[in-house]
Parts: structure tokens; sequence; C-alpha cells
DNA sequence: GACACGTCATGAGTATGCTCATATATTCCA
DNA sequence: TGGAATATATGAGCATACTCATGACGTGTC
């Protein structure tokens, strides 16, 4: 009876602590030596587990980071949702914040995610295999990017160009991170201040464009 | 002696020409099969040699793709130097121009670009081994659109603002190219008309700021 | 408790990008 | 012209991301 109720529930308590260990091992190999330089292999070895298991879970070694990449959406955007202080704040200070989180989540990782992030991140391409996750968390970031322009611009004062406006949020996203990983100044401040100045300007085109 | 001349710079010549044929071979299977689903060993093949003989000429598969994007790039910069109804015209047009030989040249290989393109064109990270020479091409692209930039807006009208905005465009090019690759629009018009209007925006932003 | 069923870990195997020691071809020089 | 020196082609071999047939193990039923 004992042995029994112990054993309900095993094989997914299980499953959970495998993915665990899994996502625990690459992040710290990722973190160490760079992602083209951790192996799967590796990756098994230090989650004690054997190499074809790693593909049991994930579909490939860039779904793992990309697995990374979901987590650190999710919280940038808890991130801004839960700020009080950003309720009333324009559009310009909410998409900075968001931006900021996600570059603050991101930098201790930051020797991986060059050349991890744009292959796991951009549109599905016909020929990629990991479009549809992918696909998803985009899709989950425009649509809360796209909540915020119309917190701010209510939806009758929109321009035609407010409808591309995420799109081009996305890619300027892209941009901030290239420009964010080249960034050699201290503290990153580059960085900030290009992201400060150009939210400004991308907002107010935003507004002036009404009609 | 006649063998003695015809030997000489037999080895130069020969060297061209098996160049050329990796080049050939390696095109028309990236269009017909895509970038991925071309191995080195086909590539070879097609080319009648030994594939190690293709690593003797370029240092990896991707930077076959990238002699692709070298060629691109400089047959567009030449579109709209040698185009005379240019020379007066708005930054604009001459940007709209440039992105629009661009993408005239790349139709054809559509398919492999989207898997191709972005590893071969980002911004060198440490990890990757491909930085150099993608580095120089992307430099010589951004000097071509300061130059453009310039001729439109003298340097004693340029705001701060100009100083980032080949960098700007940089990115703005590559969201450009994500965008062409998923317009399923005929002719690709969407593509079009987002170029034309986000252009608009773009230089009238850049005259605006002037100080 | 034992048996049947389904799930999941396993690791040898496969495909492929790339390397390297060797063979071959070309050039140079006497 | 012949032979040394150099450049280049070659393909077997290596590393590694990923697959798959197999067996071990957890789960539900009697």
């Amino acid at each position: 009876m004992a042995t029994k109720r112990r054993s309900i529930g095993r094989r997914a308590q299980n499953k959970q602590e495998i993915r665990r260990r899994i996502v625990k091992a690459a992040l710290s190999l990722f973190q160490s030596k760079g992602f083209d330089a951790t192996t799967t292999k590796a990756i098994a070895r230090k989650a004690g587990i054997a190499e074809g298991t790693v593909f049991n879970y994930f579909k490939t070694k860039e779904d793992i980071a990309l697995h990374f990449f979901e987590q650190e959406v999710d919280q940038a955007m808890a991130a801004v949702r839960n700020n009080p202080r950003l309720r009333k704040a324009p559009l310009e200070e909410k998409l900075f914040a968001l931006l900021n989180s996600q570059l603050e989540y991101l930098a201790p990782y930051e020797r991986f995610i060059g050349a991890a992030l744009i292959h796991a991140l951009k549109p599905a391409s016909p020929l990629g295999p990991f479009s549809h996750r992918a696909q998803e968390l985009r899709h989950r970031y425009l649509g809360f990017v796209e909540e915020l322009i119309e917190e701010s611009i209510p939806k009758r004062k929109q321009s035609q160009l407010t409808f591309f406006a995420p799109e081009v949020f996305w890619i300027y996203y892209l941009g901030a991170l290239l420009y964010w990983l080249h960034d050699s100044s201290e503290g990153k401040q580059n960085t900030t201040a290009f992201l400060d100045r150009s939210l400004t300007i991308g907002a107010s085109v935003l507004r002036q464009a009404r009609r």
C-alpha cells in the first residue's frame, strides 16, 4: 500500500525532475562555454541521463535555448504589468521598462545569447523546424506590446501606422539586442541611452501620426 | 616551350575556375533544395571536385552564402550610384531604390535566404568564426548609407540622431528582409508599401530633428 | 501480488560539416 | 630538361546533433 501510494505519479514526477535537470545543466554550460561549444553529450552527462533522453524532452539543442527565452519574455511582461508606477506612465516608459527588464534578465547569459538568440527567435521560415513554438512566443509578446499601445493611444485615435507598430517593435527589439550585445560601454550605458532616445522618437511618431 | 608557356598561370586559372564552379553549384543547389538540405558533399559532387576542396576555397558552408550576399550588396550599391535620375532625389527615394534593388536580386533565391541570411550577416559575436568578412561587408554597406544621408542632409545640419542612423538602417534592412520573406501578397506589394511608408517617416524624422 | 500494457530511458547508429595527412600537380631553377 | 620546392586536390577520418530499435520500468486491473 505504502509502496503503491508512493509510486502514484512517480512517472510524472520523474519527468518534471529530468526536464528541470536538463534545463539547469544546459544553462550552466551555455553560460560557461557558450552555446556552440556546449555539446548535447555534455548536457546529458551533467544532467545524469543518456544523450538520447535530452531529445525526448527537447526537439533540438536550440529548443532548450528557446525555453530560456520563454521564461525571459514572461518575466519581463509580468514585471511591467506588476509595476503600479507604470500604470499611467507614457508609452515610451512602459516600453523602456519592458526592454530593460528583458536585458537585465539576459545579462548573466550574454555569452551564449549572440549565438542562439536570433536563430531561436526569428520569425519562422518554411525551412526551420522550430517555427511553431517560437512563433507562439513572438505572438504573445507582440500581443502584449499591442495592449500597451492601445492603453496609451485609444483605438479611434490610431493611424494606419499603429497597425504596423508591433511588427516594427519586434524588429526594434532584435536590433536593441544586437546593439546591447556589442555595447562595451560601462554598464551598457550606451544601450540605455539608445533605448531612451529611440523610444521617445518612436512614441512621438505614433502620437503625431494620429488622424 | 609551348608546354611551358601553356602551363604558366595554369594554377591561378584553375583556381578561379574551381571557385566559380563551387559557387555555381552551391547556388543552384541552394535554390532547388534550400540551404540546410544542401550537403557540402553534393556541392562538391556537382562541381566535380572532392569534398575537401570546397573547404580550401570557403571556410564554411555559410561562407559560400556570404559570397552571394557580397555580390548582392555590391550590385545594389552600384545600381543606386549609376542611376542619374536619383542623383538629386530625396533621401527616401535613394534608400528605397537601394532596398528594392537588393530584393530584386534576392528574389530568385528566396528559398534559402531565410535560413542563411541572418546567420551570415549578423554582427559578429565572439563565438562566430565568420565575423571578419561579414563585418566588412556590413561596414561597406553602412558607409554607403552614410554617404547617401550626407548627400541629402549636410553635416552642419545634422542632429545627434544622424550619428545612429546607419546602425538603425542596418537593423531596418534586416527587418525589411524578414518582412519580405513572409510577405505572401502578390508581387510582394505589401513589402513595397511598407518600405515606402516607413522610409518616408524615417527620412522626415531625420530632417525634422536637425538643430 | 502478478500479468498486460503503455511510456520512457538508453546508447549504438546515422548523417553531415569540417579537418588533416598524404598524394598529385605545378612552378622554379640550374 | 630534370629535380627540388611549393601549392593544391583528395578522401578517409573526426566530432557532434539527432534518430530509432530495444528493453526497463511504472501503471492499472484482476
